[in-house]
RNA sequence: GGUCCUUUAGCCAAGUGGUAAGGCAACAGACUGCAACUCUGUCACCAUCGGUUCAAAUCCGAUAGGGACCUCCA
């Protein structure tokens, strides 16, 4: 497996702390509003390189967090005259369903913020205690004068963010640079500590939560938008770094942002698309095609052109799929597990740090193969079924999900009438039939 | 101002030194009772300029365009 990792700025091949096993993290969404189209990106890429690594092998752990506590939550719980947790868990619930119609699996630790509090508190405790943060007023702040190794996510040196870091109001911290651990409030939901009562800094939470679940200072890939390597990781790393001197994961893998129209998805251009509302247009696993449709890393447009092209060419797929199943089952034909050469090759594609433009080649090689072995007069039996048992596992790798198609009694019985009526030259009665086979999804 | 990414046909894209994969859309055929599906075919001076090389989309430099980040952000 190659990876491209954001700390070389490299492909490199990806090895793991233990052989066999993979620990990997992706940052997970705050849960104050329902999910947008660019939320499911990280979501939908770990889902994929969840399933190459098990693929190629690995017992794969993975983890992706809720951030629960916000103050956009809390704002919204004192509107709303709810508690903020309250909030939390409606939005998580939508989330959780958002991503199963995107066929995503769910993730085996989902760690929120609010279950992790005392050992937040602790870890900042221990930041303090060994003098890499301090508190003022209440307020907590990594002290960031007390590293040397600030930058290796963002590969910006301290000085340059100095110059481009903003005026503050909170004009108590030594360093414009240092970010807050922990901050005072009263204000909706907030936790007591030994520094004030408060909510801690969305940069220590993830840390906290890896240590958490994996029981490690360090895990193997840890994920995200790139929005997010500047400054949320890069101030991971540097905790993790001045307690445990571990960059907290040996691969930091970053995947671009979504564009609508070739502009940022943003409240303010009222361009947001949620999730929930494309996958009602245009359908989960189309969508899901869509979102890999373009190099994890890169940005990706989406316009009508680029969503109806994701659909035509799903739909190209399981329309072959289809055909090629009807026709087995018709004639009696089991389903047999008999691997394609093709597919060896399919999945080095996707080693290849997720090339899943490579991989569609190869699937629509396969379809082409379908197609022109079903038009033939005598097909091939093993050659079908194993056609059909290899792209069936390409699918399953690249996590879509695929009806099962079983015919029935009533199946043989139109599909004979239909063959009858079309002999019979009985034209209408053939084109109810057909209608009819349609409606069960069999044509 | 700093750091970084990106530019291949109408669109999405593969390709990382030996002379352009694939898909969508379009068009033309074939198949078909009609339609859908499918099959076959057509469709690229690889942003520009310069350099290195026997050979460059691929390496180097410059220019131009698009974009991201620099404490809200997936």
């Amino acid at each position: 497996m190659k990876l491209y990792n954001s700390i070389s700025k490299k492909i490199e091949e990806f090895i793991p702390i233990n052989p066999n096993e993979v620990t990997m993290y992706f940052c997970g969404p705050t849960t104050y509003n329902y999910a947008h189209i660019g939320n499911a990106r990280p979501a939908v890429i770990a889902d994929l390189l969840f399933n190459v690594l098990t693929e190629i092998g690995y017992n794969v752990k993975y983890a992706s967090n809720y951030t629960d506590i916000d103050d956009r939550i809390v704002a919204k719980a004192l509107e709303q005259n709810k508690d903020a947790l309250e909030i939390s868990q409606f939005y998580i619930d939508a989330y959780v369903k958002d991503l199963k119609s995107l066929k995503v699996k769910k993730p085996q630790f989902t760690p929120k913020v609010s279950d992790t509090m005392d050992k937040i508190i602790h870890f900042i405790e221990e930041l303090i205690a060994k003098g890499y943060a301090y508190e003022i007023g209440g307020d907590v702040y990594f002290d960031i004068d007390k590293v040397e190794n600030y930058g290796i996510i963002s590969h910006q040196k301290k000085e340059e963010l100095i110059v481009g870091a903003r005026i503050e109001e909170n004009s108590d911290k030594r360093n414009p640079m240092d970010f807050a651990l922990w901050k005072k409030t009263t204000t909706g939901k907030n936790w007591a500590s030994p520094f004030s009562s408060g909510r801690p800094g969305w940069h220590s939470e993830c840390v906290v939560m890896i240590q958490d679940v994996f029981k490690s200072n360090l895990i193997d890939i840890h994920g995200g938008g790139s929005d997010l390597k500047f400054p949320h990781h890069e101030n991971e790393v540097i905790q993790c770094s001045a307690l445990h001197n571990t960059t907290l994961a040996n691969y930091w893998v970053h995947n671009g942002m979504i564009k609508v129209d070739g502009a940022k998805m943003s409240k303010s251009l009222g361009n947001v698309l949620f999730i929930s509302d494309l996958v009602e247009k245009y359908g989960g696993n189309q969508m899901r095609w869509f979102i890999l449709s373009s190099p994890y890393r890169l940005e990706l447009i989406l316009n009508e052109e680029t969503l109806n092209n994701a659909v035509n060419e799903f739909n190209k797929v399981q329309i072959a799929r289809r055909q090629l199943k009807v026709k087995l089952r018709l004639n009696h034909i089991e389903k047999n597990n008999v691997l394609n050469e093709l597919y060896s090759k399919f999945l080095n594609e996707l080693q290849n740090d997720l090339n899943v433009a490579s991989a569609n080649t190869v699937i629509f090689e396969l379809i082409k193969k379908i197609n022109q072995e079903l038009r033939k007069k005598e097909f091939d039996i093993p050659l079908l079924q194993s056609y059909e048992y290899t792209l069936d596992k390409m699918l399953l790798v690249l996590g879509y999900e695929m009806e099962e198609i079983e015919l029935d009694k009533v199946d043989f019985e139109l599909f004979k009438a239909w063959e009858n009526s079309k002999a019979n030259k009985e034209f209408e009665v053939a084109d109810l039939l057909r209608n009819r086979l349609i409606q069960r999804g069999r044509l």
